[in-house]
DNA sequence: ACTTAGATTTCGCCG
DNA sequence: CGGCGAAGTCTAAGT
């Protein structure tokens, strides 16, 4: 990885066409020929102002550093004209491990698929990733009465997760043996509209814990964790 | 901004949990608060593996980076042992200027608003933004026979901006004066799906290039132009 | 190869 | 502050 901070003025053409005017900051190139453009207090704090994914052609001449690709027919091209240089420095990081993840939407799937009464108290799990026209609901269950329950899983429950389950609903319930299928909105997090939407249409909604459900998971961890 | 090179081990505990094994790794600080965690060649390029937005609380003692961070009620957390530091180095950058963008969406509309016929040869601006119960349409035209037309204006054109300028029309042909109202979806880029579904429903579609959209500006050119 | 859906999406606008 | 839509979204999985 080389780390340029540098006194500069940066042009970008491509998708669109963006200009920095003259101002310190940092360029990075890493190994596999990404470019990035950085300033210390920018708008967009977690985000470049400029770069180029692979695969690019970086060219350094005289001042002048120039980042191109092909973009389809035409060309993206980022051009940074150096100022003043205050610092040049690369270096071998070597092979990365790569970043191990864990409580994403996948995870929550897993979860409640383990234990559905988290979503609706006497809930038993029937099939994970149940097939309709539209696309597999998440978990289809039965209730304490035996009554079908399908259910939807998202980190954020929306409006659209609302709309998802419903169109899966309709599909449902075409079969007249699941003519009475119920549908659960299950999510970390519900926002007020995907609530107040899912009750009009007779959608229950059901908002989970990650930790509550992993508490339950290994019930002999809790004790030493955190 | 303050740039760390270390082989350092990384973890992550917020709205999900995540691990980074040893590893040579780039650990980037704004003057913002800003902190980010990179490796050179890492699966998702322009991404850091780990990061955190301000306001953060950034402790570095004896070997281990704590940042923290409240989330709501709960706390974000990034915790990196360092296990040997290569470089650590400081450098001031001042006030960045802003990045000035040209070319998005909007910059579209306002061209096609300038010049329908590049819609359909003989389109007529009434309005830019034509407000419905669902949302407002980005043109409202008279074609050359005075009939109306609405236009949705994407960079992308897919599926989803033909589902969109149909609940436009639903709602816009409930008026019975606009009973026969069309729709043209235009996009610099049009998915082949969604010229398929446009089709289906009587949709028109127009592929729009920003180049010649700039060119055409200035009348003159227009003499000679195609 | 192309399409679909998730993401610690982020980010900006507008109420 | 919350919801909604755009983004040079990116990325990964399934078909």
């Amino acid at each position: 990885m080389r780390l340029i901070v540098a006194r500069c003025e940066v042009s970008y053409t491509g998708r669109l066409t963006t200009r920095l005017a003259e101002s310190v900051r940092l360029l990075m190139i890493k190994e596999d020929g990404t470019f990035m453009v950085w300033s210390d207090s920018g708008g967009q704090s977690v985000k470049p102002l400029n770069w180029m994914t692979p695969p690019t052609v970086v060219e350094l001449t005289d001042g002048l550093v120039v980042v191109r690709k092909r973009a389809g027919r035409s060309e993206d091209r980022l051009e940074i004209r150096l100022l003043e240089v205050l610092s040049d420095v690369t270096h071998d990081m070597g092979e990365a491990a790569g970043l191990e993840k864990d409580g994403v939407e996948r995870d929550l799937q897993l979860l409640l698929a383990d234990d559905p009464t988290h979503v609706e108290a006497g809930l038993r799990l029937v099939k994970r990733e149940w097939p309709t026209d539209v696309g597999p609901v998440d978990l289809m269950c039965r209730a304490e009465d035996d009554g079908w329950v399908a259910v939807e899983i998202k980190r954020v429950g929306t409006i659209d997760a609302v709309e998802q389950l419903s169109r899966y609903l309709d599909c449902i319930r075409a079969d007249p043996s699941r003519a009475g299928c119920r549908g659960i909105l299950a999510a970390q997090q519900l926002k007020p509209q995907a609530v107040a939407l899912a009750e009009q249409r007779g959608i229950g909604t059901a908002c989970v814990d990650l930790a509550v459900l992993r508490g339950e998971r290994e019930p002999e961890l809790t004790l030493f964790a955190v």
